[in-house]
DNA sequence: TGGGCATTGGTTTTT
DNA sequence: CCAATGCCCA
């Protein structure tokens, strides 16, 4: 217990030892409220207060999840089996397994992911000849799932204009599909989920008795409809409710436009009776200046629940900003700098590149790819997300439920097999009248599943080829250890065939073959490893982005996925008004609020150094576009800030401090020795480059420190590269 | 049935 | 500008 309980700050403590009673905690950017939240578990467990059985803790990602979960084990003797730790969705799932009849679904019942449900509405919307353009499917989409996160069912919506009430029929039709194929999309997992505990008293005074200990971290992007879940798993007001241990921060809401409701924290006070908000605001992550900076940034936004980060560290380094030209030079600069840290000692990983929208990347990427840096871009299409994972696994959803549409007509003529768009629609129409799925429809077409079997798979052509080929696939899949199941499926599906013959096929072909080390590894870790549960995993798990490329890399992001994470240093670029700002937000109630916050979190993101970057002009959209700094750099004191400049000369640019007084260990640095001494490069001239190889010049514009020669490399093709910081050997 | 070409739109994102 | 989708033709 002493070891658990030692090194923490009063306030650490206060939180971790409370008794039994539901308390908020606002934990700051970088106090120690991962640390707070699973030794808060550990304590209970350790001093006998609650047994793992006893404990729920939620977390948004599964990410989070796990790191709780191996820093609660690190931490106990004891064995979590019983916690229940995961994501709002995670555990809504399995409770929905467990009581699947209670709760009105098929036990084989499928989940939707975006991107599934999405397909679903365009078939709808297909269906019943609504116009795409009046009705985008995207936002048919956003009107479900914001009715479904207020907690509404399509028959408690109320509409009053003729729009709507169209969107209250794809809502009502949609349902209706969903329950007819037994399909449930994320934010149904957790209305089902909601409407189980409040419809089944039993069930709902069960979980009640068993979780006293309710613990929740990033409170303030719980939306409404899972604070609802939260209040009624608690028993809030009833005689032995649930303490519920809330971690969150206002101040790094950063996800309204998903419909995280940072209000909960205000509504939590109330409706649990909260008399005591702890506040974690020593900070353990940043030197002094960039918490000042941060602190006044945050200061502009009113209705915070209030909250001032301080460190013990000293002030360190002065935030560097850096006012750029255009995204060209802006780009040079960070390169430079990033080069320049990485020589003083920095690990790449420990240096991370935000911006605001993806688009940003492109630039960056482009002048850190010429430099030769290795970086990693966060973000992006995710392991299951893959078109070639989707069509396997849509293999897998018809052994597990043929009554899946979906995931049927998403296969049954890929690898193609000569069934055309009216042999579709033709099992269509059959389906609708006979009133079940297409799978039914296609079993009836063959004359039965027996008689399908007797013949011989060869002389089976179309529709009844692949009834045939599911019908087998479930025969011998039925008593296959999981991998089995998937390799079986791969190869008798014939994607492997189909891929293997593809021209960019290979790396797909790799992701399917990766597929079965899925499989291998959920079987290992997985307590039930059936093939539903093995589904689920997929939606519910989209993967880690990418693997991890093991190379020291710098890391690129979107300040929204830096949340979370630090870095030694921190370069935040394109700090104008329109972009960061974005300008959307201007227009979106409280919605310069958020982008601050958004600004605090990128802020608070660096432990040594933070570089705030601006350009004057910048390629968006194929415009060349002017905007000012950002409103935000005003708002940050400037005594903590350090302005550098860039003085172009004939051939070089020189960024240095107008302080004249550097961090300690920083020389000035000066950028890329332009062009060979001397020698000027011509049109026809061979060049050789580190990464590129040979190539001759076939191109030049600019000057000074724009200037840019076109190379046609015999391997790579034809490149701009900008002669400032590209090394050209001449041949 | 797929590939090639035109059109269109273009914050942020986890489950 | 560039990617993603949609449509048409071979």
């Amino acid at each position: 217990m002493t070891s658990l309980l030692s090194n923490l700050n009063p306030q650490q403590l206060e939180a971790i030892t409370l008794p039994h009673q539901s308390v908020l905690v606002l934990a700051g950017a970088g106090s120690g409220k991962t640390r707070v939240l699973t030794t808060r578990i550990a304590y209970l467990i350790q001093s006998g207060q609650a047994n793992p059985h006893g404990i729920l803790a939620v977390t948004f990602t599964n990410k989070a999840a796990k790191e709780m979960l191996t820093r609660i084990t690190a931490m106990l003797p004891v064995n979590p089996r019983g916690m229940w730790v995961g994501t709002f969705h995670g555990l809504c799932h399995r409770m929905l397994r467990t009581h699947y009849q209670d709760a009105g679904l098929p036990q084989a019942f499928q989940i939707l992911d975006s991107a599934d449900q999405l397909a679903l509405i365009k078939r709808i919307l297909k269906d019943l000849s609504a116009d795409e353009k009046k009705f985008p499917p995207r936002q048919v989409q956003w009107f479900i799932n914001n009715a479904k996160e207020a907690g509404l069912r399509a028959a408690y919506v109320t509409v009053e204009d003729a729009y709507s009430r169209r969107m209250l029929e794809f809502y009502q039709t949609y349902e209706q599909q969903c329950q007819k194929e037994g399909a449930v999309d994320f934010a149904e997992l957790l209305l089902r989920s909601y409407e189980l505990l409040s419809r089944n008293e039993v069930l709902c005074q069960h979980y009640r008795e068993r979780f006293q200990h309710i613990l929740v971290d990033e409170f303030q992007d719980t939306n409404p409809l899972q604070y609802k879940w939260l209040k009624l798993l608690a028993g809030t007001g009833t005689k032995n409710a649930a303490a519920v241990f809330a971690v969150g921060d206002d101040d790094q809401s950063i996800y309204a436009f998903r419909g995280a409701y940072s209000g909960n924290m205000r509504d939590f006070e109330h409706d649990f009776g909260i008399t005591r908000v702890i506040k974690l605001e020593q900070n353990y992550r940043s030197h002094g200046h960039i918490l000042d900076a941060a602190n006044a940034l945050i200061e502009n936004n009113s209705e915070r629940l209030g909250k001032n980060l301080w460190t013990a560290e000293g002030k360190g380094e002065l935030l560097r900003v850096y006012n750029a030209p255009n995204d060209f030079d802006e780009a040079a600069f960070i390169v430079g700098e990033v080069k320049a840290l990485h020589a003083e000692g920095v690990a790449l990983s420990e240096i991370a590149l935000l911006y605001r929208s993806n688009a940003q990347s492109r630039v960056l990427e482009h002048s850190l790819f010429n430099a030769a840096i290795p970086y990693r871009v966060y973000g992006g299409m995710r392991f299951f997300d893959r078109q070639e994972i989707k069509h396997a696994l849509a293999y897998l959803r018809l052994i597990a439920n043929p009554g899946d549409d979906s995931a049927l007509l998403r296969v049954i003529n890929f690898p193609a097999r000569g069934i055309g768009a009216r042999g579709l629609e033709q099992l269509q129409d059959d389906a609708k009248t006979l009133g079940g799925s297409l799978w039914a429809a296609a079993v009836q077409k063959c004359g039965g599943e027996d008689s399908l079997l007797q013949k011989s798979p060869e002389s089976l052509k179309g529709i009844a080829g692949f009834v045939h080929l599911i019908l087998t696939m479930r025969q011998y899949c039925h008593a296959l250890p999981l991998p089995h199941i998937v390799e079986y499926m791969l190869t008798h599906s014939a994607l492997l065939a189909h891929y293997g013959k593809e021209r960019e096929g290979a790396e797909r072909l790799e992701n399917l073959n990766e597929l079965i080390n899925a499989a291998t590894s959920f079987v290992h870790e997985a307590e039930n490893d059936s093939l539903a549960e093995f589904l689920a995993h997929a939606s519910l798990e989209a993967g880690e982005h990418q693997a991890g490329s093991g190379q020291d890399a710098l890391q690129l992001m979107t300040v929204h996925a830096a949340k979370g994470l630090e870095f030694h240093s921190v370069f935040l670029s394109g700090l104008e008004e329109g972009l960061f700002p974005h300008e959307n937000s201007l227009s979106e109630i409280n919605g310069i609020a958020e982008e601050r916050r958004l600004m605090y979190v990128a802020m608070t993101r660096a432990r040594r150094r933070l570089y705030i970057s601006f350009a004057q002009s910048r390629m968006l959209h194929g415009q060349t576009r002017y905007h000012i700094a950002s409103r935000f750099l005003d708002e940050i004191p400037q005594n903590c800030l350090k302005w550098l400049q860039s003085t172009p000369r004939m051939n070089q640019s020189t960024y240095a401090s107008n302080s004249g007084n550097q961090a300690a260990g920083f020389a000035k640095t000066a950028y890329g020795q332009p062009k060979s001494s001397g020698g000027e490069w011509r049109i026809g001239q061979n060049v050789s480059h580190a990464k590129f190889g040979d190539g001759v010049i076939i191109n030049y514009e600019g000057s000074g420190s724009d200037a840019r020669v076109q190379v046609n490399f015999d391997h790579a093709g034809a490149k701009w590269l900008l002669l400032e910081y590209t090394k050209l050997t001449a041949l």
